[in-house]
DNA sequence: CGGTATCCGAGATGATACTG
DNA sequence: CAGTATCATCTCGGATACCG
């Protein structure tokens, strides 16, 4: 009989505490996205609405109002006709952006492996049925 | 009148393909937390719904399976009574797991600059109000 | 212990219309 | 252009029950 129950928990994860909150948000789906997109430029509404290919206004607009209010990206009205917004990542966003950029790196990089595991896995998973 | 129409796009990004798909996969909720839990070692199904607060047998299994089907996650099944089921990292899962990591370090590392931000963001807001 | 199957409700999201 | 408001939909995920 091993020792099953020594303590395997390295961090403090309770569902309420801040720092499950802050994940959950900037590994939003929309979120990374924006986030790695504003690297080193600054981007007007729809720049970013036609760059990320499936956001609708209303999601980007409401992705974007989180990132600001979690003082991520910052946005500058220019008082003109037509208005024009830019959005640009803060300092604080800079520090995110290197690890969001190195989850994409990351993710493309490797997603002939993981087409191949899924392939693996549905045609193991076919066998057993049949 | 600026260019505001050169190309700003720096990877591909539509919306059905597979780097969108994997992103919205490894960035969820519990993915990143069973990766981030299962760095140097494995832990069976129990150990993990304890470990992570808040997940639901349902969705663990679900994030599991998931993970599995990826091939970032291992499962072994131990033929003894009662089952018992380890899961851990793949090698691939391995090249992850820093950059999650990295990810979570980042997070807990600036929770009170958000927290601050978003303060200020929300006092801002009434002030506008009234 | 370690799951899967089914059902169902809440919250997330899209579509549409409207505005400064 | 850059949004917000409203409504409809629809997916996700929890609760429950059951199985090897």
């Amino acid at each position: 009989m091993e020792d099953d129950d020594y303590d395997v928990r390295q961090w403090d994860v309770r569902e309420d505490c801040e720092v499950r909150q802050i994940l959950d948000r900037i590994a939003d789906k929309w979120s990374l996205l924006v986030i790695a997109l504003l690297d080193c430029q600054s981007l007007r509404f729809t720049q970013l609405r036609r760059e990320i290919d499936g956001v609708s206004q209303r999601m980007l607009s409401v992705t974007l109002r989180q990132l600001e209010r979690d003082g991520l990206v910052s946005r500058t009205v220019h008082p003109v006709v037509p208005p024009r917004v830019d959005y640009a990542l803060t300092p604080l966003g800079r520090t995110l952006h290197q690890t969001i950029k190195s989850l994409v790196t990351w993710t493309e990089k490797h997603q002939e492996e993981i087409a191949t595991a899924r392939a693996a896995y549905d045609r193991r998973r076919e066998m057993m049925e049949s």
